[in-house]
DNA sequence: CGCATCTTTTGGAGCGCTCCAAACGAGAGT
DNA sequence: ACTCTCGTTTGGAGCGCTCCAAAAGATGCG
C-alpha cells in the first residue's frame, strides 16, 4: 500500500475528464457540466463526480478549458513597478471585484519583463486573457486587438484606445493637501514634482491651490524621478534656496520621506519647523515614524470600479469608453501642523 | 484603406497558424518550427513566414501551445506578501536565471488569492507550470504532484517533500549583525523578533553571538509579527525595561523602522545613543531617512540560484534534493555606532 | 396508458497548437 | 542517369477540454 501512492498506480499523466469520468461512471460531459458548476445536473452524479475527482487528485487543464471554451476567466493587471506600493490596495479591490465573477488576475511587473517581451501585454496577449487592467502610464506599444476590455486604473494621463478609465482625481488631491497647509497658515510652500502624468495633475493641483489664495510665484523642484532621493534631492534645493519656506508638498510618499530625511539633516523639526504633506497615503505614511500627512487615492475603489468595468463590457461590449474620476481624502497625520509665528 | 484595417477585414477571430501559414506560403508545421526557433528552417522561409506574422498581427496561443506540447515553459512563483519588498530582487535574479532558457514567470500572492483557492498552488497547478518557486513558510496545504520540480527559496525552515531549498544563511546573517555591535562595544543589545522560521533563526543567530560573547540573559521581545507597528511596540518596551540598553537589531527593515520610532519618541539620537539594526537591506534601509545598517540577505543570487536548481531539474530529474546555504553580508551604515562612554 | 414537455445526460466536433513519421528536393557519389 | 544522403518541409493524430444538438429519463395530463 505505501509505495502504491507514489509509484505503481502512478498513471505517468495527470488525470483528465475522462479519468474522472469513468470513475465517477459518468460521461466526460457531464464532469465538465459539473467542473463548471452548472445547475442542470443532479445531486447525485455530481457528488459522485466530485468524489471521483479528489479520490484521484485530479487537477483541471486550464490550458485546455481556455482552448476549447472562449474565456480564460482571467484578466491580466499590468504593473509598473512592484516596488511602489500603491497597487496592493488597487489589486485587492480589483481580486475582490472579479472573485463573485469567477474571474482571476494574473500580475506582470511592467520594467521586470520590458527585456523579454516586445509589448509588455505579449506574455497576456497569449494567454488570451479576457481583459486588461493597464496599472502603468500607458505606452504607445500597448495595442490591444479590437474587442478586449481594457481599463486604464490609477492614471487618467494616457491613452489606450477605446478603454475606460478610472483614477482618483490627483489635481483636486493634490489641491485639497495645499488647501490644508494654507488653512494652517501656511504661506511659503514648496512642491516635490514627480515624473509622469499623475505627477504633472498634482503639480497643476498644487499650483491651482495657490494660485486661488493669491500667492506668488511657488516653489517646484524635481528632476523627474519619484525615489526617495529624488525627494531628497529635490527639498534639498528648495531648502537650501529658501530658507523661508515652511511647508511642503511630495508627489508622492516616498519623495516625502526623502523630504524628511533633508529637514533632519538642517536641524528642521517636523512639523514644527517644516510641514511636510506626502501623496498616496501608502502603508509608510502610517508608520510611526513617519506619521506622515498624506492624500488617499482610495486605490481600493479604484480597483473595485476597475472590475465592475471590466464585467460591464460582458453585458454591453460596444458601449462608449467611460471615464470615472474618484475624490481622493486628505488624511491628516503628525507632519503637518500651523508654521512657527515669525 | 483606413477602417480596413479595423472593420472590413477583421475576421472575427485571432489569426491561427493556419492563417499565418496560408500568407506565407508554407504549410503550419513549417509556421510552428519558425514559431519555436527551430534551426532547420530555411532563411526564406522564416523570414517569409516572420512578415505574414507580422502583417496579420499574429498572437501565439498559449494554451495550445500548453495544451499540445508537454510544457509550458513557465515557473509559478509563489509570494507570500506584496508588502515584503524583500521578494523583488528574489524576482529579479530568478527571472535573469530563467530568462535563456526561454522560461517565463508566473507570480501570486499567497495572501491575496487565499479565499479564492483551496490550496495556493491549485492554480499554478491548473496553468501545468514546469516547475515551482515557493518564496513563503511553506504549509501542509501545498502539496504538489511528484515530479514536479519544486524549489523553496529564502525559506530553509518549512519543507516540501523532494524540494530543494536555497536561503541565505540568517543564523549566520543575525550572528555577524550582533558581532558588529558586540565590536562596536556594545553589551546590552535588544532584539526585536519576528515570527516565521527566518525570524526564528535570527533569533538564534543573535543568541549565539552573545553566548560566545559571554553575555548574560539577551532581551528579546516580539508579538509574533513583522510589521513597523510590531518592530515599534517591541523596541518601546525594550526601552522601557531596559533604559540601559544601547543596539538594538531587528528581525527586518521594517521594524528596524519603527524601533527608530521608538527611539526618537523617547528622546534619543541614532546612533549616538541608540544603535538599530535591520534585516534584509530592503530598498528602505539605503533611503537618506534611515540609513539603516542591514544584513543583505543576497536574494537576487538566491532567486538566480532557484533558476539553476530548476533547470537543472530538467536534465536529472531524479537526483537528490539540494539545499544552498548562502552567506549572507552586512552594509554598514549610519544607524550603527559605538555606545556612549558611560 | 400514451403522448407532449421538461430535465438530465450523452457523443461528436473542434479549439490552435506540437510532435511524429513520412515525403520531398537538391547535391554527391558511382 | 541512378541511387543515396542529408537537410528541409509536410500532413495527420491528438493534447484535455467546451459547446452543441440530440438522446434518454422523468413528469404531467388528457
Amino acid at each position: 500500500m505505501e509505495d502504491n501512492a507514489v509509484v505503481s498506480s502512478a498513471p505517468k499523466h495527470p488525470p483528465t475528464i475522462y479519468d474522472v469520468a469513468q470513475a465517477a461512471g459518468v460521461s466526460k460531459s457531464l464532469v465538465s457540466l459539473v467542473l463548471r458548476g452548472s445547475p442542470h445536473v443532479s445531486e447525485a452524479r455530481r457528488t459522485a463526480v466530485l468524489q471521483a475527482m479528489a479520490r484521484l487528485d485530479y487537477r483541471p487543464s486550464h490550458a485546455a478549458a481556455a482552448l476549447a471554451g472562449a474565456t480564460t476567466r482571467t484578466i491580466g493587471v499590468v504593473l509598473d513597478d512592484f516596488r511602489n506600493l500603491w497597487f496592493v490596495s488597487l489589486l485587492q479591490g480589483l481580486q475582490e471585484g472579479l472573485a463573485p465573477h469567477g474571474f482571476r488576475i494574473a500580475v506582470s511587473d511592467h520594467t521586470l519583463n520590458a527585456h523579454v517581451e516586445a509589448s509588455p501585454l505579449d506574455g497576456f496577449l497569449a494567454m488570451r486573457v479576457d481583459g486588461l487592467v493597464v496599472a502603468t502610464e500607458p505606452t504607445e506599444a500597448m495595442r490591444v486587438p479590437a474587442g478586449l476590455p481594457v481599463v486604464v486604473a490609477g492614471n487618467r494621463q494616457g491613452t489606450v484606445p477605446g478603454a475606460d478609465v478610472v483614477a482618483a482625481d490627483d489635481r483636486h488631491g493634490a489641491r485639497l493637501a495645499t488647501e490644508h497647509l494654507l488653512e494652517l497658515g501656511h504661506r511659503r510652500i514648496g512642491h516635490l514634482t514627480g515624473s509622469g502624468g499623475a505627477a504633472r495633475l498634482r503639480a497643476e493641483g498644487f499650483r491651482d491651490a495657490l494660485d486661488r489664495a493669491d500667492l506668488p510665484s511657488p516653489v517646484a523642484r524635481g528632476h523627474g524621478g519619484t525615489t526617495e532621493q529624488d525627494g531628497y534631492a529635490a527639498a534639498s534645493r528648495i531648502l537650501d534656496d529658501g530658507p523661508a519656506t515652511t511647508a511642503v508638498l511630495a508627489a508622492n510618499d516616498t519623495m516625502a520621506m526623502g523630504a524628511l530625511a533633508a529637514a533632519g539633516e538642517r536641524g528642521l523639526r517636523v512639523p514644527e519647523d517644516l510641514s511636510v504633506v506626502g501623496y498616496d497615503d501608502s502603508p509608510m505614511a502610517a508608520t510611526h515614524l513617519l506619521r506622515l500627512t498624506s492624500v488617499d487615492g482610495r486605490n481600493a475603489e479604484v480597483g473595485a470600479t476597475a472590475a465592475e468595468l471590466l464585467m460591464s463590457r460582458a453585458t454591453e461590449p460596444d458601449r462608449a469608453a467611460r471615464r470615472t474620476l474618484l475624490s481622493p481624502a486628505l488624511v491628516v497625520r503628525a507632519s503637518s501642523a500651523p508654521p512657527r509665528p515669525a
